[in-house]
DNA sequence: CCCAATCTGTAATTTCAATTACAAAAAGCA
DNA sequence: TGCTTTTTGTAATTGAAATTACAGATTGGG
């Protein structure tokens, strides 16, 4: 049987894209649902009936950030051939999407939910859990490097893959604070120097 | 003349050290009313009448937060000798700061106010300014640096100021996520790679 | 000792943002 | 067409957080 009932006036994922943006843009808890309903088009009760609650929807749009904007940042360590190249284009990458911020500027994983309240403690656990994973995937990628002889076999991988998440954040702040592209490249660049070192050791 | 009327019966200096706290443990936004006035051992209306409003209680924190906790990095800073040695004690002393939080971790500076609402939007560029002041004496020291022979003049002091000051905001982030003071001081020395590359340059 | 000045505690008040009530609308099915 | 189901728009409701009203308390000055 068909679906009944009065069908729905808008697009859900088109709406979630919206509300991406201005979480994006804004962060979890300055974005408040006067902006999301009226980004998306719809009224509260449509809002409710289809995303539950403004941490759901939150989630999801975390979840579409990851497959849309973030996934070019992975892409690129994972399939860069030579590890130093790998995580320059992964950093070269952060800094594109940090000025691609419809907003303030930076990653919505570094940022979308910092000092947060304590009833938000669940969701900013998410979210660091969500840095850990990039951390642990460079960590996978620099093992790969030294495996394929692209780096020396005496690396802190453990210490090199926590510096360059802390890289990828700090160029999200950068990046809110008024960094321009030139600026950040520079940084990036700056911050290679860590492996040029690495592979002269 | 005398003062007149009912004297204050707690010490606002010390009230305006336990607000500091807690601004730097939670951040200005997540900090409520309720918090701080519990902390201060007062109630709303002496707060109110001894501090304005929450943006002005918070504006006097920061203030005090830099002449105490934070002016350690800066005298690091300036005092070291050798700049890249200065550049370390800086990043050094900015991990114990970023632990010493008594809340999530991190830099009050650095994370005291981001992804704020509208209405925050001066305050915000308050802390903005106040981290620019960072990176302007980061460049200063290594300008310096340059000048005393530690340092290379072919160096980009803009690009090395604004890369420190990333990696002190990256650092901030990654104590809020967790990390432990061996992991920060292992970020500040592959960070410190940047000066060593450029000295052999 | 009384008055003016200032502080304190209790208890509002105000404001604003998240969420829901409810009736009307729009579809499928008998 | 009448019934059920789901969505929609308007307008509450709820809840929380910043700020203030007000009466009582405590001081110095005359």
């Amino acid at each position: 049987m068909a679906i009944r009932g009065r069908p729905r006036g808008f697009n859900r994922d088109a709406a979630l894209a919206r509300a991406m943006e201005v979480f994006w843009a804004k962060g979890y808890e300055a974005t408040q649902l006067a902006d999301l309903v009226s980004a998306m088009g719809i009224n509260p009760p449509s809002f409710y009936a289809a995303f539950g609650s403004k941490e759901k929807l939150f989630r999801e749009a975390v979840d579409i950030y990851l497959t849309t904007v973030g996934s070019g940042t992975m892409k690129m360590l994972m399939e860069t051939a030579n590890a130093p190249e790998a995580i320059r284009a992964m950093l070269t990458a952060s800094v594109g999407i940090a000025l691609s911020n419809p907003g303030t500027g930076g990653c919505m994983v570094a940022l979308g939910l910092v000092n947060c309240q304590l009833q938000n403690a669940e969701l900013r656990a998410h979210m660091e859990a969500l840095r850990q994973a990039t951390v642990a995937l460079i960590k996978r990628r620099l093992e790969h490097g030294v495996a394929a002889g692209d780096l020396p076999g005496a690396i802190d991988v453990d210490g090199l893959a926590m510096y360059f998440a802390m890289v990828i954040q700090g160029l999200s702040l950068q990046a809110q604070d008024g960094a321009t592209r030139d600026d950040l490249l520079r940084i990036v660049s700056t911050a290679m120097a860590a492996l040029e070192h690495a592979r002269s050791v």
